[in-house]
RNA sequence: GGAGUGGUAGUUCAGUUGGUUAGAACGCUGGCCUGUCAAGCCAGAGGUCGCGGGUUCAAGUCCCGUCCGCUCCGCCA
């Protein structure tokens, strides 16, 4: 029976196939013996089919009575209706298999966790058995999605004529960036590779080439600590466009989303995408990739409390040059006392803050709070008419560094709209983000440094500013945001080798560095570089939205742990003597 | 590098102020059962309490160290 031909999925039966005869394939996912006539549901990624053995097939049903979960079992047979035994739960609910034949072929171990859906297992367990894990239909589903997603994706460029090009894995290091992950030349003793943090220098290359327009579904590799959406290894979906403008790049993104968004959802975003400054949205929402499913903007109170109060807080703040925002909510009603003493602080504190001072506003206009004595009438009044709240309203205060108060109070926000039950997972907010800065300043290295990567084009208008004011210069970076996600983030890149020279200079790098590193890059330029741009998307992240992960560990097939470890095949790993030899390396003891 | 949190049966968890033989559910094994579909009923097996050290008459429980998972900060152009 091995040879014969599988009719179909499992989870495909329906009552129109009654009376076919049928080979069903797939694994035992349980069983039910009720003495004369039992049932078995057997699994594959389709779903799941009911086979039912009686007594009289005596060797059907003593091979069905050794059956346990999770053995390679294959059976023909007839389709038959339930007559009145359907179960509407089911999706082949209808019908049963009436099984003539059956047959083993493969036995299992009794597994470390159970293969079904709702399973509690721990990660460890489950990252362990990753195969046994990708059996459970809730994780499979994920990766025929993502199936489904690169097939539209592929389709979506290759219509709008872009090339599906590949860029090398074994690839050169660069300083500037994420740490790279290096591989030992055999060859070249005492040389490395670098895996890519992004191919985007080649991607540049194949404008340089007049390729025009280019996409590629890629690997890249950061060797830097993870998180729930960050893992050491990526996909991204990368895009690279010449003599194209921002406009037109972001109309042909958000067809690109819109199209998956109703092709694999069934929803319409409306468009065009809303757009927001850097500048708005830091000012705004206190981060770059704001979640806008809801508003509760952070408001700047600097120059109202300026001069007008002696809290120690604020003026202490105001004395070191910081600032003051708050965060108003309408409705404070769903915070206790211990979440304003402990669990806000808390969250606050994970991003730098001191402390947070809160007031509420009673019915009737009474504050009450550890603020509210140290806030004249009029300054309460003021500030209640400044952040539009009344009587029921919470307000939330952080007085820092502009940093701290921003990132603590984006915190805050996100939190408190998890709170108020904001967060749905069926509402879509997109957001591109703009003209962000082209430099931040290192504190640690005492130097400007890319913010974006270092060929993005400033703003034509802001070109002038590169020598006086090179913080001050904006980029032609955007940012594709969805429902606080960074998704995808791109530029329109310098195509001028003097440009680029006068940018890798403010960079810090010297002459020889930058012939050392991009030496290639460089001389390219100067051979009739057309004008270019482009973006790259998280294709895991992306996949995460779709499915609704909460973990980029449920959309990746085989992920890494937090200490990037694969614990299925226990890498990384110690190798041998020999063949660190032949590397030409020697591990510090 | 830092902070938080978790680790007890195959699995998920409970385990009080340190005190008798560490429990439950599911799973597993055996038996019964002809309409279940989270099948049901009966019986049974199953434990290095992550690891190491310490305090104590006595440690799953307290202390110190360490390993591993997860979340976050730093980091991630």
């Amino acid at each position: 029976m091995e040879t014969a031909r599988r009719t179909c999925g499992n989870g495909v039966y329906r009552s129109g196939d009654i009376d076919r005869q049928v080979a069903v394939f797939g694994w035992v996912q349980a069983y039910r013996n009720h003495g004369g006539v039992l049932f078995i549901d057997v699994r594959d990624r389709t779903g799941f089919v009911q086979l039912r053995c009686e007594t009289d097939r005596a060797a059907v049903y003593a091979t069905a009575l050794t059956l346990r979960p999770e053995w390679v079992v294959a059976a023909t047979g007839k389709v038959i209706s339930r007559a009145s035994n359907t179960n509407s739960k089911i999706a082949t609910g209808d019908v049963e298999i009436e099984v003539h034949a059956l047959e083993v072929l493969s036995e299992a171990q009794t597994p470390p966790f159970e293969i079904k859906d709702g399973v509690n297992a721990n990660d460890d367990l489950r990252l362990q058995y990753r195969y046994l894990d990708l059996r459970r239909p809730e994780l499979s589903k994920n990766f025929a999605a993502r199936s489904h997603i690169t097939q539209l994706t592929r389709k979506y460029f290759i219509e709008h004529d872009f090339l599906e090009l590949e860029t090398p894995i074994l690839t050169k290091s660069t300083p500037e960036g994420a740490r790279d992950y290096l591989v030992p030349s055999r060859v070249h003793g005492g040389q490395f590779y670098a895996l890519p943090q992004s191919p985007q220098q080649f991607k540049q290359l194949f404008m340089m080439a007049g390729m025009d327009r280019y996409m590629q579904i890629c690997r890249c590799f950061r060797d830097e600590d993870l998180r729930a959406d960050r893992q050491p290894e990526f996909t991204q979906l990368d895009l690279e466009m010449s003599f194209v403008t921002p406009e037109q790049l972001y109309e042909l993104l958000e067809g690109y989303v819109a199209m998956v968004w109703k092709e694999f959802l069934g929803v319409d975003i409306a468009l065009p995408v809303q757009r927001m400054t850097y500048a708005q949205a830091m000012d705004t929402y206190g981060c770059d990739k704001p979640d806008l499913r809801f508003e509760l903007p952070l408001c700047d109170i600097t120059e109202t409390v300026r001069g007008a109060t002696e809290f120690r807080v604020f003026t202490a703040a105001l004395e070191s040059g910081g600032r003051v925002k708050a965060l108003a909510l309408p409705d404070g009603s769903a915070f206790t006392r211990k979440d304003l003493d402990t669990t806000l602080p808390q969250e606050a504190a994970t991003h730098g803050a001191k402390g947070l001072a809160w007031a509420r506003i009673a019915a009737g206009g009474e504050w009450s709070g550890p603020v509210a004595k140290a806030l004249s009438v009029e300054l309460r009044a003021e500030l209640a008419a400044k952040l539009g709240v009344g009587d029921g309203a919470l307000i939330l205060f952080v007085a820092d560094k502009a940093a701290v108060v921003n990132a603590s109070l984006a915190r805050l926000r996100l939190v408190a709209a998890e709170r108020l039950g904001l967060l749905l997972k069926s509402k879509w907010a997109f957001l591109w983000v703009t003209d962000f800065p082209m430099f931040e300043y290192d504190d640690g290295e005492k130097r400007w440094s890319a913010m974006h990567h270092p060929f993005t084009s400033p703003r034509p208008d802001q070109v002038h500013l590169l020598d006086s004011e090179p913080g001050a210069v904006l980029a032609q970076a955007y940012d594709l945001v969805v429902n606080g996600t960074e998704l995808g983030g791109g530029s329109i890149r310098i195509h001028r080798s003097d440009l680029q020279a006068k940018v890798f200079g403010l960079l810090g790098l010297s002459d020889e560095q930058v012939r050392d590193k991009f030496g290639f890059f460089v001389d390219a330029l100067k051979y009739g570089t057309p004008p270019h741009g482009g973006i790259a998307f998280g294709l895991d992240r992306l996949m995460m939205l779709l499915v609704g992960a909460d973990s980029l560990r449920d959309v990746i097939a085989f992920p890494k742990t937090a200490r990037a470890a694969c614990l299925m095949s226990q890498a990384p790993c110690a190798v041998d003597e020999r063949q660190l030899a032949e590397l030409h390396i020697a591990v510090a003891k």
